[in-house]
DNA sequence: GGAATCCAATACGTATACATTATTGCATGA
DNA sequence: TCATGCAATAATGTATACGTATTGGATTCC
């Protein structure tokens, strides 16, 4: 196990960690589609691993959702239909919505969403798409983290890598990701006016908008 | 590999499989307390298998939230102070609630749920624990199944898992066990009568109630 | 006596190796 | 031509083995 350099950051280290991260962002990239197979020997290959830590990192993805297990098989990355999509972002709805309920406003830093806010509105979504997605996913949970409710969050969390594939279905729509940036600017202002019911109707209308989109792009792609 | 006797149910005879149900059974009955250490080499002897397969049942634990694990050290079992607990308990209410709503109750075998019920009244709670946890999750999971919302129901599956050593704490309160089987009648009544609102009244108050018995207990108890 | 240090024992993380189960391709027959 | 059966192949599931990090305790020093 190569351990180059000085002391890095003492956060997952392990190879079961790596193989994590970089499955999660295989899926994320298209690079494992749903209803792909999920060969343990290629990856244990490709991450410079035995299959051991791979076979553990698939395991906990499964017990995610991301991936789906079938004995003696193997691994294959889930696959949703619009009815799935429409429960994960109903439970998305639920819970998030208690997110928002549960944080103090006046202790929110909303200069800093304004920041990520801008940033993403630099990146290009259809050109560096993983990019984006990982600046968006960041103005929303750097939100959520003023919530006192770890669990919710979370599961918040779960959901959102759970759909993270479909969701980045619609980011090569043009008009799409000038209307996230309208939608964020709206939250961040109703966070700066501390008005908790202006900031759920806002975050449930960005919320349902992008369901929409998914959902219409999913119908339009081949079957996936 | 012992493999005994006739063709039996195909339902998961991996060695992963039977170790995930173990040690499942084994926080319920409170073999493993929260906050305990999982030795790995324990268990594969205990389980007749490598430490391999029982990792990769941790792995799964770990994500499902039953256990947490900390590299290098191990893995252990989770341990969830009041807060955690009313926030599983928070999101057993919104999403059960949208489990409630999305069942068509006309189809709804309410005998069945009755005859569940009734068994369960047979059953003394302090002696045989899990047997009665059993039997009490198998009435509620019976009329989920009548949704079609199947990731909403694991997800209230997951959390009922993840809560549920700290569920058995109120089982040994005498009069608790008798108030479950009213409450469950109540809300075999709300079936009958085709009453959503009722039902979901029921339910949460059901719920409530349970989340209520839990905390007091918790109170009580050495830290656990 | 208490704190810091070093060492051995223990347990963890992973590589290698093997047994068992799917799967693929091809040959055979209807 | 298509279906069927079988053999070779590949991939899965798990046991064994090994290097390494952590931990508990004895020893030393203050």
């Amino acid at each position: 196990m190569a351990k180059t350099e000085t002391a890095r950051e003492p956060i997952e280290l392990t190879g079961v960690g790596r193989c994590l991260a970089q499955i999660r962002q295989m899926i994320l990239s298209g690079e494992l589609l749903p209803g792909q197979k999920v060969h343990q020997g290629e990856l244990a290959e490709q991450l410079n691993l035995s299959r051991i830590p791979v076979r553990e990192a698939l395991s906990t993805l499964q017990a995610e959702g991301v991936l789906v297990h079938k004995p003696n098989t193997g691994f294959t990355v889930a696959r949703f239909n619009s009815e799935d999509l429409s429960e994960i972002y109903l439970m998305r709805r639920l819970l998030e919505t208690e997110l928002l309920r549960s944080i103090d406003l006046t202790k929110v830093d909303a200069d800093e969403l304004f920041q990520i806010n801008c940033e993403m509105g630099e990146i290009p979504p259809s050109e560096s798409p993983e990019e984006y997605q990982k600046s968006n996913g960041q103005f929303h949970f750097r939100l959520f983290e003023y919530s006192p409710l770890p669990l919710v969050r979370n599961e918040v969390s779960r959901l959102w890598y759970m759909s993270g594939f479909y969701r980045s279905l619609y980011l090569y729509e043009v008009e799409a990701s000038k209307q996230v940036y309208v939608d964020h600017e709206r939250i961040i202002k109703a966070v700066r006016e501390n008005d908790i019911e202006e900031l759920i109707r806002a975050s449930d209308e960005h919320r349902s908008s992008t369901e929409r989109l998914v959902i219409q792009r999913l119908g339009r792609s081949r079957p996936i």
